[in-house]
This record gives structure tokens, C-alpha cells and sequence, in this order.
DNA sequence: AGTAGGCTACTACATACGTCGGAGGATGGC
DNA sequence: GCCATCCTCCGACGTATGTAGTAGCCTACT
């Protein structure tokens, strides 16, 4: 199967996250964080995902005092960018615009989003004028 | 594990995206699809993953003459709108706007694709004021 | 009528994913 | 010193995914 080695899976990528949330942790902490995220599992369930995880690089680990603690080894942005760029190459052709379209379409935005918006637009216009 | 039941995986979603493309097809023409997109399957991987989606619902089937013809059972737009969904809530926290300028940041877009966003954006603006 | 070639059904198998339980080692009170 | 804890290691089990072989059924041509 896929040996791009570094595919998250849904409930993996729910594990990084309490990781970019609350920084290094141990297993326990993860754990409680999740619970409080609703997600209650088996504490050797988030054990076995965070080995898993550091096997396939995505986090690594350090044995501090009584307990290993773990740290993403990717970062957010990192995984954004590829998430998007597989969302633009999977259902978009590849072509951002239509997905820039889709997204202000059907979320809504506040105020501030648009100003944000508008001096990059403004930028980029200038650019490739 | 999951049961939304409408889960699609990478490999079924490419699968998905040659019956967008091409229209009702049968195996064999789907087959041929993926071959000239570099998926080199075999004859009964395609029908075992059309048999399977077809389970799921997301394609359904009618015997037409020899062989049977499938059609997609999800648009494009409904799956586009939920993996930008879920990839706003899992990597964005549900906030659209940083989504956005990421994108135009990070992605080349034409002269067309910004006017067409300024417009649009003029029209939020509208709106929202 | 016989056969080649296309089609589906059924089965299989390895790896990944989601989910844990139990065994066994360190540790900090009492 | 001993027990309640907490931690990690290892193994397990069911479902999903990726990938395909085989067998048997039509059908159309010869």
C-alpha cells in the first residue's frame, strides 16, 4: 500500500493536533486532552497511536523523568499545505481559483477575513499587472 | 470504525473522479480511463472497487446489454463541499478566512481568478457592511 | 456446434487502522 | 518492605483498503 510513508489518517492527524495544541506531552496528557476534545479512548490506545506515529515520523519522543514525552515532528503549516495541495490536485484539477471561489461562497467570513483578503488581492493584482 | 458510511478513499476517489469525467461507463471503460491516467490496474481491481462503492452508495448501476454501467451517485460539488468542510475544521479550527489566504498565497492564481475574486469580495463586502 | 473473448461473482491475502487487554518494570507513599 | 499506581511493551482482533486470481456464464463469430 501507500509507502509515501508519511499518510495521516483521520484519527492520527486528531492526535497532532492536541500535540500543535498543547505542546509536548506524554501519553497521559494526550490522553486527557483528547477526552476533553469527546474522543475517549483506552489510554494504550493513544500508547499505540503515538508509537505508530513516531515509526512513521510524525512525531518523536524523549524519556523524561517516569515518561516519554512526545512532540510533533511536523508542523501544522506543513500539513495544511499538503492537505490543500492534495484537495486542489484531487477534486479542483489543480486550479486554486474555483476552490478560493467555493470557500467564500459557502463560509462565511467576517469582516476582518475580507479586509485580509482584500489587501492580498490588492497585492497580487499589482503583481501581475 | 467509521460508519458515515460515505467515507471514500484516495484510491476510490480516483475511481469516482473517472465517472465525473467521463460519464456512465462500464469496468472496462473506467478501466481504460485509469490506465491513461497512469493507474495501471487490473481488470477486476476496478470491478471489485466499483462492486464495493456501489455498497457504499456513492455509485450506483445498470445492466445495459452486455455488461454493466456505472454512474456516479455523489457530484462533485456534494464531495468538494465536505472534504473543504472537514479540512476547515480539522486543520483551520473552522475559521475559513487563514484557509483563504493561505491558497492565494501559496497558489499561483490567474489574472481571471482575481478579478473574479475581487468581484465576489465586493459583493461579501456589500453584504456584510 | 464449438470456441475465443468479454463479463460478473466469489474468494483470497497482505497491510493498514482503530481499539484494547494483560504482563511486567519502576516508584512513591505508608 | 509492600502495595497501589503509573508507565511501557507486546500481542491481539475485527474491519477497511489495495490488489488480484479463478471459475463460470454469455455471446458472437466461424
Amino acid at each position: 500500500m501507500g509507502d509515501k510513508s508519511q499518510e495521516l489518517s483521520a484519527a492520527e492527524l486528531e492526535v497532532l493536533r492536541v500535540l500543535w495544541d498543547a505542546g509536548p506531552s506524554t501519553v497521559r496528557q494526550v490522553l486527557d486532552a483528547l477526552r476533553s476534545r469527546g474522543r475517549d479512548w483506552a489510554y494504550t490506545t493513544v500508547l499505540t497511536f503515538l508509537t505508530r506515529m513516531e515509526q512513521k515520523g510524525v512525531v518523536s519522543s524523549n524519556k523524561s523523568g517516569l515518561a516519554y514525552v512526545y512532540r510533533p515532528a511536523l508542523t501544522r503549516n506543513r500539513v495544511r499545505r499538503e492537505r490543500l495541495r492534495l484537495l486542489v490536485d484531487e477534486l479542483y484539477d489543480g486550479a486554486a481559483g474555483p476552490l478560493v471561489l467555493q470557500l467564500l461562497k459557502s463560509q462565511r467570513l467576517n469582516r476582518e477575513d475580507i479586509e485580509a483578503l482584500q489587501k492580498l488581492i490588492d497585492e497580487l493584482d499589482d503583481k501581475s499587472r
